[in-house]
DNA sequence: CAGTATCCCAGCGGATACTG
DNA sequence: CAGTATCCGCTGGGATACTG
């Protein structure tokens, strides 16, 4: 096993994987990438309308921990009423990719938890996941 | 944008999602994935030890929730001492593919964080992702 | 419009001791 | 060996009100 994994595998300090997992893991955090990924540009009011039940509290900090994460872009237009476009930068449409590929295959099972389906998403108004 | 839409997208309930979402955003569900993936049947114990300072009931749950989404397996030996191993189903073997090119990628980007590496998964011995 | 500021709470994750 | 039982602190996430 040690001599295979030697020949076989690949060294990955974990440390790099931290931020992504939990960053991923976030409650929101597939749905905001797959959806800025789906419009492109968006500003932060629309994916609040988007993510219909998600607070401001709760948006305001993943978008800051996306952007930290360098997944998400932010920019601000000196306008008044102020104007701010999110999308995803490259890391965050490669990930994106990824995402997408582990979304479809959830979406194909069956759910195996036989519990009904909760509603925490339910009024999620984007059910779609648009095609690479 | 509607239009366009309707042709290229999948509708997907975000309820099936959910339970992957949460799952595999659990702190030490990706390693446990990959670890099982790896060695391909472990015990308890073992899983332990690779994953050096999780403690046994932060373990013990999340076995009991990666088994309720009908991704790993438990099988029990009516032995003394007890004897159980525990392996990746075929969902979860498929997941795990999926969760490779997610921490392949992360892995190879730079560390976005200028932050030092925390220590959080500091020890854990299993370092490496074993090609598929 | 694009967020803060506050307050609140459930539950995740950890430490430790114990058990069939 | 393979977990429970218990306790506990932290923080992620939500509700609501407010602001430059």
């Amino acid at each position: 096993m040690q001599k295979e994994c030697e020949e076989k595998c690949t060294e990955t300090c974990l440390c790099s994987l931290e931020g992504i997992i939990t960053a991923v893991g976030k409650k929101w955090a597939l749905l905001v990438i797959n959806t800025l990924g789906h419009y492109q540009k968006l500003r932060y009011n629309e994916i609040m309308h988007e993510l219909h039940n998600i607070s401001p509290k709760t948006l305001s900090d993943l978008l800051k921990r996306l952007e930290k994460e360098n997944l998400v872009r932010r920019e601000v237009f000196n306008e008044i009423p102020p104007r701010v476009q999110y999308s995803l930068t490259e890391d965050g449409k490669e990930l994106r990719g990824a995402v997408i590929r582990l979304l479809r295959w959830a979406s194909k099972r069956h759910n195996p938890r036989k519990e009904k389906c909760v509603d925490q998403y339910k009024r999620v108004s984007l059910h779609k996941i648009k095609d690479e």
